[in-house]
DNA sequence: ATGGTAGCCATGCTA
């Protein structure tokens, strides 16, 4: 069985690149995070289109921002919208969880709030989700994979240069903290514990794709039960280049048999490797 | 020293 995951920035705007690439890779089951619709809107667009590819899909957004989906050809059973204890923002319930049991495993599809800046409310708001989300799964099934968003880099050896992430959010403590805190298996960096740069999530800004100037933030998450039928486990760097992609790669994790070949975290030494270590993070503002 | 991109809905906010 295969399952994936992927922020995919808009599945409207990413339509083009996402009905192929289902074709393509045949996942079983299907994470996405930031569809940014309605869930009137994700029906309308893609419930034809997404049976005809054999799958069924459930999906929690408002529209604009936010919005994740489950897609499945091996059943979507009990699917729930948010979880048990979620925080709000703002007064608001965000659509960023929505889980269902397929072929008997519970798959989570997650957006992590990104907790903009060290402090901040959102940042608060972030590492109280995480907690809450902790408590939910331990309350849940024994089989159960998180997968999507998390907006966390476990290890400095998910960013291209901690360096440049010193005071920013997704590398600090509490952040990893709380990952670590789930107890289950960080599946792609247990199958590549020795490999740097694979990264699954790259700014647009700054040609930072095309230097290797990235992050491994989004993550599958399996309690040992699943991890331990992992067969292959890699990020899907192809789709995110080309014409018009989302500014993350899908990630791909094959269970009890490998699809098309375990296909690793290869990847080429940037363009420019001389700039590794000293470029500024696009977001920087501060001097 | 700064902006660099993309997507949303609106001409700013979020990432």
């Amino acid at each position: 069985m295969r399952i994936a995951t992927w922020n995919v920035n808009s599945a409207k705007q990413r339509m083009p690149r996402l009905l192929p690439w289902l074709e393509a890779r045949r996942p079983d089951v299907v994470c996405l995070q930031e569809t940014k619709l309605t869930d009137d809107a994700f029906t309308d667009l893609f419930t034809a289109p997404l049976a005809e590819l054999g799958y069924e899909a459930a999906h929690h957004g408002l529209g604009g921002f936010n919005g994740v989906a489950l897609l499945s050809r091996v059943g979507l059973g009990d699917v729930e919208r948010n979880f048990a204890g979620q925080p709000d923002y703002l007064g608001a319930t965000e659509g960023r969880a929505i889980s269902a049991t397929c072929a008997g495993i519970r798959v989570h599809s997650l957006y992590v709030p990104n907790g903009r800046t060290v402090g901040s409310d959102h940042y608060d708001y972030k590492l109280e989700w995480l907690g809450a989300l902790a408590a939910a799964v331990k309350a849940g099934p024994a089989e159960v994979a998180l997968c999507g968003d998390m907006n966390v880099a476990p290890a400095d050896a998910d960013v291209f240069d901690p360096a440049a992430y010193l005071g920013h959010t997704h590398v600090t403590e509490p952040e990893r903290a709380r990952i670590a805190a789930f107890g289950l298996v960080d599946v792609v960096r247990a199958r590549w514990p020795e490999h740097e740069r694979v990264f699954s999530y790259w700014d647009y800004r700054a040609g930072m794709f095309h230097q290797d100037l990235g992050m491994r933030i989004d993550l599958v998450l399996a309690s040992q039960p699943v991890a331990d039928r992992v067969a292959a486990a890699w990020v899907d760097r192809a789709a995110r280049k080309g014409k018009a992609p989302s500014d993350h790669a899908p990630v791909i994790v094959d269970l009890d048999e490998a699809r098309d070949g375990d296909i690793g975290p290869v990847v080429p030494p940037p363009s420019n490797p001389k700039r590794v270590g000293s470029t500024r993070l696009p977001q920087s503002r501060e001097r």
